[in-house]
DNA sequence: CCAAACTGGTCCTAAAATAAGACTGGACAG
DNA sequence: CTGTCCAGTCTTATTTTAGGACCAGTTTGG
């Protein structure tokens, strides 16, 4: 009774779910947008036990993710960066960022705030049609391929 | 040794992630999407456990992602509908769907496709800064609040 | 230059989550 | 009425996760 897996979906969604809809994989990659490199630092900011987070590092750099470089501050260690598959998964973030900002906070409630560089409030996330003209989930539909779908 | 929550952060990725970030639910608000809405129906096209769906699907309902509905067909039987808060995770979907499409398929492999009314295939995910222009990971940070910032 | 602390892990165990199938009770069709 | 469909619940075996003990190489403090 293995974990069911959908890496050989036909459904971009259950791929990419299978590869990092983890508890943890999307938390590290938001961590590594806020700039953390080290072991360590994921370790103490997570609170994650440390053998999970070795296997979901090791896992995020084979899927490359993540990717192992020397360590910038000239020591002997080494740290992990985002690649550019990694970086990609910044919609990803976002999306789930602007989710829970809006469903998930009590009026009022504290929460962090994701800002451009001139530390105004950034706008919500928008899907274009070719054309260039905002869509909403009542204008599109998958197109299926082949026999299943999933 | 009770899985970790994150419903109390202050990241409101974390919190999203604590609400619908398991293996199940974000492929089942996918399926919601693609117009499924029977316990029945999200069983077979998910081969998900029986129990696991009962469980999801509840959660979900608690949650206020899904709502049940009076049968379509007249049936004295339910269906599970999308909320407003629920048709919100698009951009989720999306987001995996776009990140998934790009890096999960080799290349000319199959995979089913997001495409508009007109049957033309949907652009990329944009962040708009307040002034509308497209923003990158690089051009924002996350403004933290308070002491901790998980 | 030696000891202590830090870094980045691995290994072990107990508890929790998941998969898969058996079982159940109400709805519906013939 | 009888058999089948629908929407679950319950049970059990297996896998995954949390948390801590342990360990080897690196850096720091005195």
């Amino acid at each position: 009774m293995k974990r069911t897996g959908f890496a050989k979906a036909d459904c971009p969604v259950a791929r990419a779910l299978d590869a990092i809809g983890d508890w943890w994989s999307l938390l590290i990659v938001r961590d590594a947008f806020d700039g953390l490199r080290r072991f360590g630092d994921f370790q103490k900011n997570l609170g994650i036990a440390r053998g999970m987070l070795s296997a979901r590092l090791h896992k995020l750099v084979e899927l490359d993710v993540l990717e192992l470089v020397p360590a910038s501050d000239g020591s002997a260690y080494q740290e992990y960066a985002l690649t550019k598959k990694g970086r990609d998964l910044f919609p990803v973030v976002v999306s789930l960022r602007q989710w829970g900002e809006a469903h998930l906070y009590a009026r009022g409630e504290a929460h962090s705030d994701l800002v451009d560089q001139a530390g105004q409030p950034v706008g919500q996330l928008m899907l274009p049609s070719r054309a260039g003209r905002p869509l909403t989930w009542s204008d599109t539909r998958v197109r299926k391929v082949g026999a299943r779908n999933r």
